[in-house]
DNA sequence: CAAAACTTTCAATTTTTATTGAAAGTTTTA
DNA sequence: TAAAACTTTCAATAAAAATTGAAAGTTTTG
């Protein structure tokens, strides 16, 4: 495979991952062409490769450096915006992990705590709770164990791998 | 609260939280109705307490089918088909993490090994091998944790939870 | 300071995804 | 075996999400 070849494949089914992971399409393509390119890019590098509007390159752009994992680069004699992905994959991860749980775990927790409270103490309320009370406990200790898992480096990874592999 | 009226809110904040990862707002509701039910529910059920139509309550419950975490149930002297959802969060969550490795995080491995292969030998060629080796060992990585964190039973996850969090 | 270079916004439009509902299909019962 | 009870399918439609592009906004330069 050519380079070329190999990159285009590569951006259009990272694409077809986000859209999966309820990511969109632009924004995950946008996300791995700057990882696979040598040189930040312009705002039009992203609309000519993806052929996308001015409008969609640059809300992605944004929405990509909201989630942390692309910078803008300010290159000298430009005017230019240039924009770069961050390449240290367990960085983005930590990222993501961390704004997804900001954005979509506490929000889900606090509904849980809330709906707790139930005021009848009947059967059926107490299976409830109890339903509730089984996803809030997985759910916190997930998150909270994935936040810690991301947070640290590599090396604490490998070193804990072990044991938690067996 | 009220029991219907909490019951109510975390049908719907589920709904939300389905939507955020690219699961369709219908099967997350009636995934969490069937949760907080203490009978398994019918066909006609599901469609009264979310005012959808039948074919929507029939694909939905048919996927979350295929997602193997929802049943049906025979009732004797009824005809009609019962449905229920898995209690233990835990059984959820490895059906859940094994289905969606399977559809979408072993296609994306297959794609980057594919790319790897990269005629080319020049230095744009082997930086972009690098960037692509990386993601292919933590999500290869990522992918193998995940699954045998959610294979394991609780007591497994208490034992370890311990060594892992330090 | 005004024109040029560039970025952002957002109403209108397109595309994608979900939903409906009636018809076709299947199973059960009498 | 035929009617009743129930389930599935899928073309048409509705709803939601993404995208466009032109206008408004901002910054830089001469």
């Amino acid at each position: 495979m050519k380079l070329d070849e190999a990159k285009q494949k590569f951006v259009h089914s990272w694409g077809v991952l986000g859209s999966n992971w309820g990511i969109n399409k632009t924004m995950a393509q946008i996300h791995a062409l700057l990882l696979v390119s040598e040189e930040p890019l312009s705002t039009e590098d992203v609309m000519e490769y993806l052929k996308i509007s001015r409008g969609n390159a640059n809300m992605n752009l944004r929405g990509l450096m909201d989630w942390g994992i692309v910078s803008k680069e300010i290159k000298i004699g430009e005017r230019k915006d240039f924009f770069k992905a961050d390449k240290d994959i367990w960085e983005v991860a930590r990222r993501i992990t961390e704004e997804r749980s900001k954005r979509e775990v506490e929000p889900i927790i606090k509904i849980l705590k809330e709906v707790k409270n139930v005021e009848d103490d009947s059967d059926k309320a107490k299976e409830f709770v109890e339903t509730i009370e089984n996803l809030e406990s997985f759910t916190s200790k997930l998150d909270g164990i994935v936040k810690k898992f991301v947070k640290s480096d590599e090396h604490w990874f490998y070193k804990n791998m072990v044991k938690l592999i067996k």
